[in-house]
DNA sequence: CCCTCGCCCTGCTGGC
DNA sequence: TGCCAGCAGGGCGAGG
């Protein structure tokens, strides 16, 4: 499922064939996601040249000549399709460019979105008004973590993915961050040491790092005719492997917090 | 404010 | 082979 990495990687990979282009056409096959798109999607993005795309947390950013981004979210199963073959069942949204290339914006489970906001309001908006820093930026740093844990009872996993704390992490990532940096994802969020944190930055960083680089690889071999964006293989630690061993000797386990699975090593993550 | 929980959606998997 | 329950989960709102 599409994560920061993998939102990364579609921003780049989009960006060869969007960058500088006039976007000479737009249909819209179902008009609606998660939300429905914004009244005028169509007509304001029709004609339009793309001056730059841009990435915060998990959500895609097309920037315009007329001073409007389209804000995209992948949610659990959207994907860009370039140059496909034909439209299919869950292209949402295709994009033709001036030169002729074609984008489809594909989302079987539709818990994806489309938005347009104004470039310069776009800190303020909705989603983004209340989030915390980048996992890849400066501001995420040890002494974030302290002091946004700090006096705060619940365990530490849930927390990571609140985005108000750290923007961009889902399940998966902060799994294999909190197994790097050896930390229980049940432990409570105040009470974790700060050596503690001070290992687990640079575990989100270097899993979400690395991850981008192995999509990296593969979008070359993706943008392609009727190739897909979004989506590469990851050698993952602990996420689906439950039962696996884990490299410490242990076995990774599995359960349930706020509804969803947590995997983990109980014998390394203490 | 803090925390938990349930809902949205649909394709895929596993059990019978 | 066919059917169906269960699972995946980010964001958001409700409720304690």
């Amino acid at each position: 499922m599409p994560e920061l990495p993998e939102v990364e990687t579609t921003v780049r990979g989009l960006a060869r064939y969007l960058e500088g282009e006039r976007i000479a056409r737009v249909a819209v096959n179902r008009p609606d996601l998660r939300r429905p798109f914004p009244p005028g999607l169509v007509q304001e993005l029709t004609g339009a040249r793309v001056t730059a795309m841009g990435r915060r947390a998990k959500y895609g950013l097309i920037h315009t000549d007329r001073d409007r981004t389209m804000v995209f979210h992948l949610g659990m199963s959207g994907r860009w399709r370039i140059e496909p073959e034909r439209i299919e069942k869950h292209d949402h949204l295709v994009i033709e460019t001036g030169s002729g290339h074609v984008l489809a914006l594909n989302d079987a489970r539709r818990f994806g979105s489309v938005d347009l906001v104004d470039t310069g309001g776009l800190e303020q908006w909705g989603p983004f008004a209340t989030m915390g820093p980048e996992p890849l930026g400066e501001a995420l740093t040890p002494r974030h973590l302290q002091r946004t844990f700090a006096g705060r009872f619940a365990p530490v996993k849930p927390l990571l993915l609140d985005q108000r704390i750290v923007a961009g992490l889902g399940n998966i990532y902060v799994c294999e961050a909190l197994h790097r940096a050896r930390i229980r994802p049940d432990r409570e969020a105040g009470r974790i040491a700060p050596a503690a944190l001070a290992r687990l930055v640079p575990a989100i960083r270097a899993v979400l790092a690395e991850s981008i680089a192995a999509g990296g690889s593969t979008i070359r071999d993706y943008a392609q005719p009727s190739g897909e964006l979004g989506y590469f293989a990851s050698s993952w630690q602990v996420y689906g492997r439950e039962g696996d061993p884990c490299a410490c000797g242990g076995t990774v386990a599995r359960f349930a917090q706020g509804g969803r699975s947590t995997f983990w090593c109980p014998k390394c993550q203490k």
